[in-house]
DNA sequence: TGTACATCAGTGAACGCGCGTTCACTGATGTAC
DNA sequence: TGTACATCAGTGAACGCGCGTTCACTGATGTAC
């Protein structure tokens, strides 16, 4: 049953968003192609059609979930409150694909490996502009810490079996980033030794 | 072919030696039941007297690793370049387990979870107290905090396909923690807004 | 604009493979006498 | 201490299952006239 080439290209959007979700929620591995397919509303034997590989489609959604996710509105404190909310923590699928599959990438095909790589590296960059202050240098290692430790704590929030510990992460770790960048300016202050 | 007892108990030690450093390197579910056998010198029929399921190995490895690579020598300094170092970041197998392996948790069953768990809390634990000043709330929020920066930038730069990136996330890091606890102390003596 | 036909997106059965788990068997260990 | 035998740790073939991938087929699309 042939479709539109309009349709098509939506079923490739539709395939493209599913394996983004499930594979944040879900990991890359239990994931299966015949899931994403039936959650795009099609069958399995057409996936070859618009990937060549499971590989492949793993590469696509990790680009397509770096790039759709990058609307952040409001300034970087409500950011990071966002960022390490229960809500976040416990919504993998629509959250950050860094924390949700950064650590898993090292085990996968070098196109997945790649596609994050570059997610990594613009959401440091655009970290680094949304700093108050800071120049240089010191505006982009406050943006490395500062991404290190919100994944960090995401990652560990979201391993925690338990909810105290679990939400004492998320709470602890937004302070201390925030005492960090609203504080009297120590950190970007001080001298640098690395 | 029976063996002494303990002998035995010399074969489980190694298959969890075993399974301990094959997950962390590969993770849990690249590697498979066969595979930690015949790392450990058996076959994998027998695997089934000693645990009970591939899921029980999980939980008992992370136990064994978590336990195992707590040693930690030299003072908070010489602790974070090793541990945010390019020789850690290669070394998966004999590294951190929660670098390795908290991400993926979360996908893993309750035993294995629990297991983490109890790994990650004795961590930051242990990071609380040998830090060097702070004290109560504020010591436990630099512990968590630290905590999570170190594991975010480790699992970044293994992420990470660009060595320069990679590289470029552990020392800055790692100079972003320095400046932290070596500083002027304006962290642990901020004005506390959780 | 209408018609005939080639194209091709999607379908669903089938494949090969790897993995967790089971089980009948083996032969050295440990114990009862 | 020596002997006979029950126990049981480890072996390796076999199983069932799920998953990535293939392929012959279908029927709507898009196009040549």
């Amino acid at each position: 049953m042939r479709v539109t080439q309009d349709q098509m290209r939506e079923n490739r959007r539709r395939i493209l968003s599913e394996a983004s979700r499930l594979f944040r929620e879900k990991g890359f591995e239990a994931v299966g192609v015949a899931e994403v397919m039936k959650a795009a509303g099609l069958t399995h034997g057409g996936f070859y059609g618009h990937f060549s590989s499971k590989e492949d489609l793993m590469a696509h959604a990790i680009t397509h979930a770096t790039t759709e996710t990058s609307g952040r509105g409001g300034d970087l404190g409500e950011f990071l409150a966002r960022y390490l909310s229960p809500a976040h923590r416990d919504g993998a699928a629509d959250g950050c694909p860094m924390a949700a599959l950064a650590a898993d990438i090292r085990h996968r095909p070098p196109p997945a490996r790649s596609a994050m790589t570059v997610g990594i590296r613009t959401q440091i960059d655009r970290l680094a502009e949304a700093l108050p202050d800071g120049v240089g240098a010191d505006r982009r290692r406050e943006a490395v810490g500062t991404y290190a430790a919100m994944i960090g704590a995401l990652i560990l929030a979201r391993a925690a079996d338990d909810p105290a510990l679990s939400d004492e992460i998320l709470r602890e770790t937004r302070a201390w980033l925030a005492d960090e960048d609203g504080g009297a300016g120590a950190r970007t202050d001080a001298t640098r030794r690395s």
